[in-house]
DNA sequence: CAGCATCCTACTTGATACTG
DNA sequence: CAGTATCAAGTAGGATGCTG
């Protein structure tokens, strides 16, 4: 604990387990982090509306993520006091701003989708899994 | 299983939940896998230095991580036959592209560490926890 | 509608022991 | 040295039921 942490947050210090660009990095992988800021792309949504778009999220980490991302200050909620309460969701200007790196991170996983994918089956192929001698192609 | 994946994979489609883009940000959301991208940014390591470099890897971890990465074609792995084995590891040219996808992630994370940490301190003391009415800090 | 609380499973991870 | 194998434990996540 005697590490120049002014120091080691400027550079390679993620290698050190407290440094706190791990708990963004955390955030940031998460996989609802990432659809839930490319479904308030443009624009701000409503609850179910988020649901029905990202496909798969469950209610509760939908909510949870939700919930984490306001925490972090990176998604506003406004809640609309009407009958059926309507809750409406943004990116806050911190949250614009990290559009433009998970974008380009997208746009890499897009980019290097086919190769990712051969690759995977090189591999696959190379190191034979659990079969038999006999070399059947599964 | 009727969708048109070729469509899907060009656009909006990490939203379906069958899109393989998802798969991608796993990998690349993954914890070690940045920190292990980061760690071998400048050239080559061998298993204990990446082991050492990264602190708060397990064994077990940085194995399983660095075959994933092998696996997908961004890390490639290097046995020399000598006495005690030497096993080196290096980013592919794959591997290479995204490092700078990386960086820039890492780079939103160390400008807006600030900004995160203050809005959770904020939030943290609007939605107090489950303290009792006392207005203790804790 | 939007969300909270609870239960329960399944995957992830760590610790430990052993090997080429 | 660089792993593999195994087991125990923690945690994320889904399903379900209830509420303002």
């Amino acid at each position: 604990m005697v590490t120049t942490q002014a120091e080691s947050v400027l550079r390679g210090s993620p290698y050190r387990a407290d440094c706190p660009t791990r708990h963004i990095l955390d955030r940031v992988g998460d996989r609802w982090t990432v659809l839930i800021v490319g479904a308030l792309w443009d624009g701000n949504a409503r609850f179910s509306e988020l649901r029905r778009r990202i496909e798969g999220v469950s209610q509760k980490m939908l909510t949870q993520t939700l919930r984490g991302l306001e925490r972090d200050g990176l998604v506003h909620r406004t809640v609309h006091p009407e009958v059926p309460v309507r809750v409406e969701y943004t990116l806050t200007e911190a949250g614009r701003t990290l559009r433009e790196p998970l974008r380009a991170l997208q746009e890499w996983a897009i980019t290097h989708l086919g190769d990712v994918s051969a690759s995977q089956e090189d591999y696959d192929h190379a190191n034979r899994p659990l079969s038999d001698s006999t070399d059947r192609d599964k």
